[in-house]
DNA sequence: ACTCATTTGTTGCATATGCAACATAGGAGG
DNA sequence: CCTCCTATGTTGCATATGCAACAAATGAGT
C-alpha cells in the first residue's frame, strides 16, 4: 500500500508521508505520556493535572487573578474553566472573591489549602513527568520543544513549573 | 523564580528544565493541533477523528476484524470502543457480525456507507492535517516523529493513512 | 469432565462535557 | 444619557464518559 504523493493543486493538499508520521506519533505519544502522568496522580488519589495547572498559574501570578487573565483560557473554554473552578472551590482550593474593577467577573484567590495541594501534587507530578520524559535526553528534549513550538506557532512563554 | 535543579536522590527526581519545556510544549501543541483538525471536521459536519481511525483500521485490515485485534485498543479502553461502535453502527457505518471462532466477541465489518464516509472524511481530514503540520518541513517532521517515537518507546508501526 | 482464573466485551449509574442560550457589566458612538 | 455592541462568565439540557460490576465464553490445570 503506497502513500499518495503530495499534490499541489491549490488549497487542499495531501500531507506528505513524514508529516503524517509526525502527526500520528504526536497523537499517540502525547496521549500515552499524558495518561502515564495522569495515572500516577490518580493512584495517589490526587486531583487531575488540570487542577495543578490552575493552582500553579495562581501561584505564579502571586495575587488573585481573573479567570480571563490566567494563561489557561487559551487552552480551555470559558465554561470549562467556570465549572473547574466550581469544583475546586467546593474543595476549598480556590476562592472567588469580588473584583472591584469589573463587576462582571471576579478574582480567583489561592487558598492555603490550595497551595498545599499544589505542593503535594508536585511531589507526584514531577517524578512521574520525569519518568515519562527521561527516555530522551536533555539535548533531545530541547530539540523536541523547539520543533513542537515551531509546529504550534507559539509566541507565548513556556515557563517551567515547580 | 528559579527552577529547581535536577536531583539524583533515588527514585523521585525533579525533571530537568528542558524536559519540563518539552513536556509543556507537547501538551499544548498536541492539543491545539488536534483541535485544529477536529474543528475542520466539525465545520464540515463530519464525525469525530476517532471514527476515522476505526474506519481506517477496518479498511486496512481488509476484512471483518475483532475489536481486540484493531490497533486502537492500545489507546482506547474497551468500553469506550464498545460505545463508539454502538454509535457507528447506529449510523450504519459498521456492522457487528457473529464470530465463529469465539462466541464471546464479534467481527466488525465495514459497510459500504462506512467506506464512503471514510473517504469523505479524508477529503477534509487530510488538508486540515496538512495545514496544521506544514509549519514544519518534511525533514523536521521526520526528526519530530523520531524524537516522539523514542519518547513514547513505541515498537509498533506507524502506517500512513489515506 | 470439573473448577477456576482469564479474556472479551457490555452496561448501570453517577459525573463530566459540549453547546447554545442566558445574564450582567463595560465601553463606544451619538 | 441612551443605544447598541462586545466582553466576561454562568447555566439548562442533552449527550458522553469513567468506573465498577456484570455476563458470557475460553482455556488451563487436575
Amino acid at each position: 500500500m503506497r502513500t499518495q504523493q503530495t499534490q499541489l493543486k491549490g488549497p487542499s493538499r495531501i500531507p506528505s508521508d513524514p508529516l503524517q508520521r509526525a502527526w500520528i506519533a504526536l497523537g499517540r505519544v502525547s496521549q500515552s505520556i499524558r495518561e502515564e502522568v495522569g495515572l500516577a496522580l490518580k493512584k495517589a488519589k490526587l486531583p487531575d493535572i488540570t487542577w495543578y495547572t490552575v493552582l500553579w498559574e495562581l501561584e505564579r501570578a502571586g495575587k488573585p487573578t481573573r479567570p480571563k487573565d490566567l494563561a489557561i483560557p487559551l487552552f480551555i473554554l470559558p465554561y470549562q474553566l467556570s465549572r473547574l473552578v466550581d469544583r475546586m472551590e467546593e474543595e476549598g482550593l480556590v476562592k472567588r472573591i469580588s473584583c472591584p474593577e469589573d463587576k462582571r467577573g471576579h478574582l480567583l484567590e489561592l487558598t492555603p489549602e490550595g497551595d498545599e495541594m499544589r505542593k503535594r501534587m508536585w511531589t507526584v507530578y514531577a517524578p512521574a513527568m520525569d519518568e515519562a520524559m527521561k527516555r530522551i535526553g536533555d539535548a533531545e528534549a530541547l530539540q523536541l520543544a523547539q520543533l513542537l513550538n515551531k509546529l504550534g506557532g507559539l509566541d507565548y512563554p513556556v515557563p517551567p513549573r515547580s
